[in-house]
DNA sequence: TATCTTGTAGACATTTGTGTCCAGAGATAT
DNA sequence: ATATCTCTGGACACAAATGTCTACAAGATA
């Protein structure tokens, strides 16, 4: 599933360990995420991360009564990482509503703001797993809401508001399930056809090319 | 996972069986789907639904090699199933753009044309098994190819007419994704505005009526 | 140094699932 | 009626995963 490493390979990874190379409840939610991003919860599997982290089964259940108390784990480590970020960005003051969305967007480009492979993935485990479906549905509530009050800012009526807001927000949901991987160039060239679906109305040249200088910058190579 | 039913109302379910309640290769795939949509990839299994249909595991060997070959005629099944009616709808004729965003709008309403629990679950797949990864991505672009050149039969010139198409579509698989079910009066009073949304343009009286009407025909209860 | 705390390894029991083999039941054809 | 073709059940072998228990190693502390 991962790589073919060494066993010293191994103990040289760079994940939240002890001085004694000991493991840490921390390790085991690192493992537990990047396994779940890579291959879906039923995959998250104390055998299969033992082995990876190079360490004994045994070890995860002095962190952990049973891997149920991971997977509570997993949604509390997604829902301090993934939600506010979003909401953070739909209050920020802008001119114009097309610079607002343009903020939203940060959100989209910037993956130290939203993990889109973990949201995908949580929202896989939300399809087969009621009680964090329900979580899930929470914090698109929240999402969305938060969005919906943005346009509101912004002379749109209230239907009007709601409807920019979900068509905004679900585009991108979409985009990441589709596991759209658009290079930054492309992204760019796609910007004011985005704004004007999004808003209805034409961005600036001058809103764009902030846009533009901000997103060379944070994402430097293509 | 499933219902609790007695044994004599488990062989009394509507499934494709032979004269002599003997399964078929059909029946067997039924049971896939049925699983795959309810509890996702990782839980088909043939011992479950060895169980489920009230039949011994040995039969399923009888029909097919492995889980894989199951697994094959599952991603078969929703590729005969959910491409071809968006693909037919998005060449049907209508006198303008939100007329023709109806057409495809009937997808999203009327469950025999399209079943997005299905789908959503075959993307799910799709995230952790690179095969299927690679038919969902292909049906995608189909997908939206389609709906750009309807657009473009609409004056949206090229990069628009793409957008556009894109928007309409991931707002959809993001509405699947995050599993929303408004009631019909909901979505007929949404229907204007996303109209807008996706076309710019308001669609007149008559357009909205028509589908009106149609939805209330296809969806008699709520 | 002796002891206590923290964490690890390995053995054990159990469950769940896969795939194979084969005897034979039941329908169908001759 | 009997032979044949389809399909099923049950036994077997195996693999992968969970969770428990116990001895013990290695650092921190008294």
């Amino acid at each position: 599933m991962v790589s073919a490493m060494t066993p010293s390979g191994a103990r040289k990874r760079a994940t939240t360990r002890q001085a004694a190379g000991r493991m840490t409840r921390e390790a085991w939610i690192e493992a537990g995420i990047a396994a779940l991003i890579e291959a879906g919860i039923a995959n998250v599997k104390i055998q299969v991360m033992a082995k990876t982290l190079a360490v004994s089964r045994s070890s995860f259940y002095w962190f952990f009564a049973d891997l149920q108390e991971l997977h509570r784990e997993l949604v509390e480590y997604w829902l301090r990482k993934n939600t506010s970020p979003i909401l953070e960005r739909a209050l920020r003051p802008a001119p114009t509503v097309t610079k607002a969305v343009c903020h939203i967007f940060e959100c989209w480009v910037d993956p130290s703001l939203f993990d889109p492979r973990l949201d995908a993935a949580v929202r896989s485990w939300g399809q087969v797993d009621a009680a964090v479906r329900g979580v899930v549905d929470q914090a698109d509530d929240q999402r969305v809401d938060a969005l919906t009050r943005m346009f509101l800012r912004y002379d749109y009526q209230q239907p009007e508001a709601f409807i920019r807001a979900r068509v905004l927000y679900f585009t991108q949901i979409g985009h990441f399930t589709l596991g759209m991987r658009d290079d930054r160039e492309i992204r760019l060239r796609l910007l004011r056809p985005y704004l004007l679906s999004f808003t209805g109305r034409q961005a600036s040249d001058a809103e764009v090319q902030a846009f533009e200088t901000w997103m060379r910058r944070v994402q430097p190579d293509g």
